[in-house]
DNA sequence: AATAAACGTTCTGTTCTATAGAACAATATA
DNA sequence: TATATTGTTCTATAGAACAGAACGTTTATT
């Protein structure tokens, strides 16, 4: 985590490949000063990048080339997780009509693996790659839950409590109290804590060993699911995809 | 394309990735044998990339991490085309029952923006990122088609024209009559060229002066798609789709 | 049309640093 | 218990990254 010998060098590149995603294409003299580097540098380093197909140049602009896809892409598709959940996602989203969700672990956030939009689903900014924090969804808290609670406390340290909105978990002993309801329960909820009149379900995916290995989830508008549903038709079907991938995973 | 000056830390860098990339999570001492570096030298590498989150360490070895997805991710997302398109290709899929893609050229190659399956899709092993030759696919046909002559000829020079089945094109003459049959007819047609046994129908996305985007395709087994429906049905859903999405990025 | 400003790119000497190799601790193997 | 193999720490030196100056081109200004 703390690189006791940084290559710096390495470090410039990312620099430049963070800047050029934030803040798209961009010609040197600007990537220069943004980054506070020399011209020539910057040249020496989207032209090394461009040679290994990570950056292109379009209308004297360089910019980041999908690459990044190609790589993120294969990583994923390496994932058994992966593999087994997409299908039963994206039945889950045809079944419901609402938009589905998987989401991982990783460094102490939740990434989207995938989503999946059913007939009728809300459109949210979540996409394949986006980082979260955990505690402020309901996938992550169905991956909180069961993780043990040395981690869980490690990934508080590490990332805190930040609120979304003011319904959002802001102290360790709500968020031990919604872990708890939610190992009572066996699925997660959230209701506006992400986001105002949004309601999400969550249900763990893990090993026969108690093993974590990520949630899945239904969001919905508030006007669609009525606190009925929330206790009983929707944790059915959300359990229910979550158990069949269970089973695809242990064999 | 060439790196007058390249950065020979950031090639090291990136070698290491594609190693990993290519050969999976593997162990430092390994790795260094792989691609003929020290061992502290491609330890510094690793802990950098892990530092900036690129890389992470399970079980005693390092891997890529999701965030290569992230970054893919938030690229697509940026991209107009991409975010018209999807929509459209998603209805298509679901319209036709096969499996619907988004293709863009990139570098000379073909690049898969995302794909969409249908009710009755096959299960190709294509995913979001994925390149492929361009002459290869009714997809880079649809886009080759459009395109200046000069920058097909400089794809050739560039990438040749190997050959994926029997069936494949395999000289430039035999190329460019594709090509000006699919200028005739408006869409590109794959019977059996890439994948035996697979049919393919592409339509390229233009903008209002004439400049390709990119193109969209359905994808199906021959057995479900008579000669009729190649030159009849289908190609009006598809290039109707394209149309849409021409519509919806011209304003 | 002439001039100036700004750009991307080339090039080199000096400064900084990436790296091999040796040594260490920790774990696995015999 | 001894031996091999791992990941990691550390440092001197070989080597490379980079600032800055200069170049040719393009764009903006007067």
């Amino acid at each position: 985590m703390d690189a006791k010998y940084p290559v710096r060098t390495t470090e410039k590149t990312l620099a430049l490949i963070e800047q050029l995603m934030e803040g798209g294409p961009c010609g040197v003299t600007e990537l220069a000063s943004d980054i506070d580097m020399g011209k020539s540098a910057v040249h020496n380093h989207l032209t090394t990048l461009q040679k290994h197909g990570y950056v292109q140049q379009i209308d004297d602009e360089y910019q980041l080339s999908l690459k990044f896809l190609e790589v993120g892409g294969r990583i994923r598709k390496s994932m058994e997780l992966y593999q087994v959940a997409e299908p039963e996602v994206k039945s889950l989203a045809a079944e419901t009509g609402e938009l589905a969700n998987i989401l991982i672990e990783e460094q102490g956030m939740g990434v989207y693996l995938m989503r999946a939009k059913g007939a009728d689903a809300v459109d949210l900014d979540t996409y394949a790659g986006l980082r979260t924090r955990l505690h402020t969804t309901a996938l992550g808290k169905a991956i909180l839950a069961y993780l043990p609670e040395s981690r869980v406390t490690e990934i508080l340290d590490q990332h805190g409590l930040q609120q979304k909105t003011p319904k959002s978990i802001s102290t360790r002993e709500e968020l031990f109290q919604a872990l708890d309801a939610v190992r009572e329960r066996g699925y997660a909820i959230d209701d506006g804590e992400r986001l105002e009149g949004l309601r999400c379900l969550g249900a763990p995916v893990r090993t026969s060993s108690g093993e974590v290995l990520g949630a899945i989830s239904v969001s919905a508008p508030a006007s669609r699911v009525s606190d009925q549903d929330l206790h009983g038709d929707l944790p059915e079907k959300v359990l229910s995809a979550a158990n069949v991938i269970e089973l695809n995973i242990n064999y």
